[in-house]
DNA sequence: ATTTTATTTTAAGCTTACTTAAAAATATTT
DNA sequence: AAATATTTTTAAGTAAGCTTAAAATAAAAT
């Protein structure tokens, strides 16, 4: 399948899992920076070859197929996101960016190349699963949203998920990364801002952030 | 770029480079597995970007930019090659293969960094040069086909050219691999055949493998 | 419930990268 | 030198993946 099949198909997985908006080609579109017209196209097209189901009006659903082929994609991206990031000094931005390109190019003998290099790793350098090769998630995430957490307990991060390069930065500049402690001291309800304490340092976040950064409670 | 126009930029290089057969529409075509018409056409619409000369029925010749942007091709493809080769456990055909694709998803950033990993190497594991972050190759390459060979004289292989399967396998059954010291034992120079002594075992080879096969003597 | 706004779909058109078939030019053989 | 074969070019056409503009439908606001 070409880049831009595998994009699209990439795209209605992410925001079936994860995005509150519904899986509208409008929806897709504006995630892939194309227009709803093509997005319309797209979804005809990858109905005839029963990658998902299109009804018109209607949400896109991936077939089983369809569900297969994302998760093949995202195992790729994320493995080479583990790579990049452990053989270079990258940022999570830009093994990001890099590994948006060569999940395309990367056949299911490489793929499992690295996974084995790796050790098969569970969790790519943002703290997101790396499905197997049969395309399964085996873990299981008990992680909440740091805007869910309650203020006096402390959390391990678990995850940080975005791709916006000035997220990352910020993270990186304040020690927010995969695996770190933080305590949090404030939850302002009102104001929807988390205050937590990281290296002694104290921030507060706006709800942008704590929905994206996830956090496992420490018993 | 294009991965079509970039294929095709190199595979101009190639052929002017090292395949004896004049740089027309038709021997590219044949490199690339499209039809002649598709290959005037390419060259017609690069020749207007200036990545070619082209002059009706003449041989294309790349500009300084064409030659510039091949040589970015073919430092990201050995580059690939040199890192597969020395992660995983992959034969000098499956890098290849994979760095045939990833070589037009990757970003002069990661190339640098993949060099940087490996301490800039000169040269991948067929024994090819790899040119600078500039398009430049610095090392001078004295090596010479192994039918142009002396009887009775020992050699270091320098280079295997070739992208085809069965000649790996066949080099990688008998060690005959970069690095490797052979002697050449007799020269049939009637019937283009010469005949070498490799790890205590003699082996007859006949011009499809001894014009690819490079090798420097040892004094 | 009606009007307004937003989204989705259809329609028409563009570029890239190919194809096959026929015409033109070049290269080879006799 | 002429005939033949090969290669290159032109012409016409296709599929993928986009675009913009207009029409149809759905969602939101009054
Ligand atoms: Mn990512
Ligand atoms: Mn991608
Ligand atoms: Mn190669
Ligand atoms: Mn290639």
């Amino acid at each position: 399948m070409s880049t831009a099949v595998e994009n699209f198909i990439k795209a209605i997985y992410k925001n079936d899992k994860h995005d509150g908006n519904d899986t509208k080609p409008g929806n897709i579109a504006k995630k892939l920076g194309i227009s709803n017209a093509a997005a319309t196209d797209m979804a005809k097209k990858l109905a005839s070859k029963d990658l998902l189901n299109y009804e018109k009006y209607q949400e896109l659903r991936l077939t089983e197929k369809g569900s297969k082929m994302a998760l093949n994609i995202v195992r790729k991206h994320r493995l080479w996101e583990s790579l990049l990031f452990k053989l270079f000094d990258m940022s999570l931005h830009e093994i990001h960016r890099e590994a948006e390109l060569l999940e395309h190019q990367t056949s299911d003998f490489l793929a499992n190349k690295i996974s084995a290099y790796l050790g098969n790793p569970k969790f790519d350098p943002h703290g997101d699963p790396i499905p197997n090769e049969h395309g399964e998630i085996t873990t299981v995430d008990n992680s909440i949203q740091l805007s869910q957490t309650q203020a006096g307990k402390s959390y391990i991060i678990s995850r940080l998920m975005s791709d916006d390069k000035e997220f990352f930065d910020f993270c990186a500049l304040h020690g927010l990364k995969f695996g770190n402690r933080i305590m949090v001291t404030n939850q302002f309800q009102n104001n929807k801002m988390t205050q937590i304490s990281i290296n002694y340092n104290t921030i507060l976040l706006n709800e942008d952030f704590t929905n994206i950064i996830y956090v496992n409670e420490i018993n």
